[in-house]
DNA sequence: CTATTTGCCTACTATGTCAATAGGTAAAAA
DNA sequence: TTTTTACCTATTGACATAGTAGGCAAATAG
């Protein structure tokens, strides 16, 4: 299941979108207008920057910033950054020691099949499909 | 991510499956083919039990044995058994309160498909693509 | 009728993750 | 130099995971 890590990273994202104005847009702003802890979401911005999703600025007139094109995230990206890897099962993952098991694990291929499935779905979409066109 | 619950159950069910001799299979023997500690399998295969996906026979000569043909499982049914709801979030899952910003949430479209798409896979999976063709 | 085999039951534990909260330091601009 | 903002470490309570331990109940073989 996705964690609010995920979910709320990603909400973070398209409220930057939607609210860009060309400048840094300061945490405080976005809590409120998302009605999320600004401490937990500290938490949350610093692994994105860490990630290479946004860039923040300290002092006044700071923020955070996308530092790509809404075109140009896909959602798969952000995912895996929060949430670890998008793997249904542990062997599967991407650091995962070999499992001994693989050769004759008669259930293996059904993960093989549906990570697949998954890595494909979500990195397909792009954070430009999640925002509300202005009217 | 898929927990050892739901991955030992289907291990247990393919067990039972290729080694069906007409009569009940006692656990010993499973934990043994399968190199899992019985005392943890216990705890799994009476969820199993509870769920109708086995029947159990105590006593000397007892053990376990499947209910249907392995055709008629589909693995959703017993991964939602053993993991809880196949939702990727939490507002999703069967008797989950309805969210409040559902309205308003721009992923929630997301979220629910690719939930379909879980669903579809894995309830069109059944336990008879899971066995070894004896050669 | 008794010993053995097997399922079934409650309880406990160690480790880790989730979802935060708390309090402080550093940087940058007005 | 004051205010605003990001950034840092530490701590917490609740819950899930992956088991272990010990004993009771039922059923069959002898």
């Amino acid at each position: 299941m996705i964690s609010t890590k995920g979910r709320y990273a990603i909400r973070v994202m398209i409220d930057l979108a939607e609210n860009d104005n060309g400048s840094y847009i300061p945490l405080k702003d976005i809590a409120a207008r998302q009605k999320i802890s600004k401490k937990y979401l500290e938490i949350i911005v610093k692994d994105m920057v860490a990630g290479g999703l946004l860039v923040g600025a300290s002092g006044k007139g700071g923020g955070y910033r996308l530092l790509r094109k809404p075109e140009e995230y896909p959602v798969g990206e952000v995912l895996e950054l929060m949430e670890g890897p998008l793997s249904s099962v542990a062997c599967l993952a991407d650091g995962a020691e070999p499992c001994p098991r693989a050769a004759e694990c008669e259930t293996l291929p059904l993960w093989a099949e549906y990570d697949k499935l998954t890595h494909d779905f979500f990195y397909s979409r792009y954070l430009s499909d999640l925002i509300k066109k202005e009217s």
